[in-house]
DNA sequence: ATGAAAGCGCTAACAT
DNA sequence: ATGTTAGCGCTTTCAT
């Protein structure tokens, strides 16, 4: 029967490896947290002892004394589909946009050693569990995406005063740092191209009117329209899905048989609208000019592949999380909001 | 000038609570943790002071001490998609299949106070530090979303003897718990429906054959027509994704003109490929059946509505969450894995 | 049933 | 440059 030579089942800790080194728990510390007050042979006698014992610092310890948790969440703020619905659906999961939005993040948080953790928060209730657990420093600072126009939380974001980072202007008067592409400049791209192209019939198929984008790249579509002196708009409301696309379009054939152009605030929905228009027996682009909005991957999902407005979004979470993180190092004083430029992104449908 | 009535910034403490209640810190303890040895007269006095001092439990000082750390791990585990691509762009998030992933496991982690955090494993790096976080204890446990048939993770996971659950067996043989809808019964499921539908040129959209589930749902819809002596079976494989499923059905339609019955491994590549056969003159299902597999948002977002194979994955998600929670509580002891029974929806679509 | 006290693993003064 | 020490807020024996 061979010794017992495994190494106990409880993970080292910085006595275990200050033992090892032959130097104190403080010295470990400075050497694990890059203090530069160290002799440069005892820092590498410490780091081949934290080889040798494979330690990795306790979270929660560190956390105690720091009160920092080096976590941040991602909260997503949506009305729950249906009430009856048990199951939150989720419908911004399912939008390449959420993707996108975790990738831009992650590219920066990652490498800062800084977890992601996701909350829901889809009615009254969780959104006030949400707060108390946010409250509690349990992370040290939050990117919010939100679908609602009313939604209370950047409100009660700032009165908690917790760092942090909203994707999009909040609909009302906040302080909460925002980042977003400038949606009224964009829906103003496509107008002007569809105008450009010669385009006599408008129509678009516009975002929920509960939400700030949905309402605002109508808004900038219809001011930019009457710009060129154009006035007359069919518009029909979709909810930022394919399905919800596809319904809309069909809608708006039925409302305008001769449109001949049509601009779709967000390429998920123009994704869906595009085989109704070909169902219809409407060619793309020949018969309707058709730009969306977003520049994700289903705008080359699209067939013809979409013309849309660009918004770097990686760019832009990546850049939440940069002004989030450097919030939490400037003790919560708010960092400035940044708007991104859309630009057009002319493919072969418009 | 006011007398600062304000509480200080600081929030409060155990030992806060149990000065306003008159007691010691443990019994504040007890009651928060519904210890049962509490005269109920008292148990109210802490109620209250709990509610008065706003008190919430610091998780950092009660992880120290209980090594738990009331928090998951949805690990999603993708190959990148292109190493160029500096940005992880994160195919499954935009998967309605995810989203109902998230859906099911939080309505179970919610109601017992577990978050969630999101991490990605998407080259041999991030893995690394993915498992010697994971083996840290920083989280209680890991739910596996994994797309890679050759994916180390589910052995490392077991051989940190980490509590977790696989969403679907791992592709070797592997001790791990795991949650999965019987993919053979499913994909013969499509092809049985198929075939009594008296259709006769029979082809598929595979999923990715570097994925567990692309394999299987593609081995069993060709054993499944096998048993009905269908051995001549055209197959296109595509990448989960709706223009991979466009792509495929494109490559189907030049192999086999005559096709008249189509199996798709998704109904996101289905969503995809419809238009496709639509483009190319083909009414369905008049001159092709289509069968979806998951039904997921997207099966109804197809026009016509999708046949399709179901996976209950919102209730799978909350069934590994039960079963992750389960072994947490259980000291790691492995829970058995469960096996869910697929059923077709029949829709218009064939 | 309740309280006193130890200690989880770490960082940050402070002292040297 | 390094070590000593005092907690961070909580749970949990162990007494009572």
């Amino acid at each position: 029967m061979p010794a017992d030579v495994s190494p106990p089942a409880r993970p080292a800790t910085l006595e275990d490896v200050a033992a090892v080194a032959g130097v104190s728990r403080a010295t470990v510390s400075r050497v694990i947290n890059g203090a530069t007050t160290v002799d440069p042979a005892l820092r590498e006698v410490v780091r081949e002892a934290v080889a040798a014992t494979g330690y990795v610092p306790n979270r929660a310890a560190r956390s105690l004394v720091t009160r920092r948790t080096d976590s941040v969440a991602l909260v997503v703020s949506e009305r729950r589909h249906s009430p009856s619905d048990g199951s939150f659906a989720g419908r911004i999961f399912s939008d390449p946009y959420f993707g996108r939005v975790v990738s831009g993040l992650l590219d920066v948080l990652r490498p800062a050693g800084i977890q992601l953790v996701l909350m829901l928060a889809d009615d009254e209730e969780s959104r006030g569990q949400l707060l108390s657990y946010l409250r509690q420093g349990h992370v040290d600072g939050v990117v919010l995406l939100t679908s609602l126009a009313d939604d209370p939380l950047p409100r009660l974001l700032d009165e908690a005063r917790l760092p942090a980072v909203l994707a999009g202007r909040a609909p009302y008067p906040n302080p909460l740092t925002y980042v977003e592409a400038d949606q009224l400049t964009g829906a103003r791209l496509a107008a002007d191209h569809l105008v450009s192209l010669g385009r006599r019939s408008f129509a678009t198929v516009a975002g929920p009117q509960d939400s700030p984008a949905g309402q605002v790249r109508l808004a900038g579509f219809v001011d930019a329209l009457a710009a060129h002196g154009i006035t007359d708009v069919a518009c029909a409301e979709g909810d930022f899905t394919h399905a919800g696309g596809a319904l809309a379009m069909k809608r708006l054939l039925g409302d305008r048989p001769e449109l001949d152009a049509v601009f779709i605030a967000s390429d998920l929905m123009a994704l869906g609208a595009m085989p109704v228009l070909l169902r219809a027996g409407r060619d793309v682009p020949t018969d309707v000019a058709v730009v969306g909005f977003d520049d994700s991957s289903a705008a080359l999902a699209c067939d013809p592949p979409l013309t849309t407005v660009r918004q770097p979004v990686e760019e832009m979470a990546a850049e939440m999380a940069r002004l989030l993180l450097r919030q939490i190092g400037a003790a919560g004083s708010p960092a400035p909001s940044v708007v991104f430029r859309p630009s057009l992104v002319v493919r072969d449908s418009a």
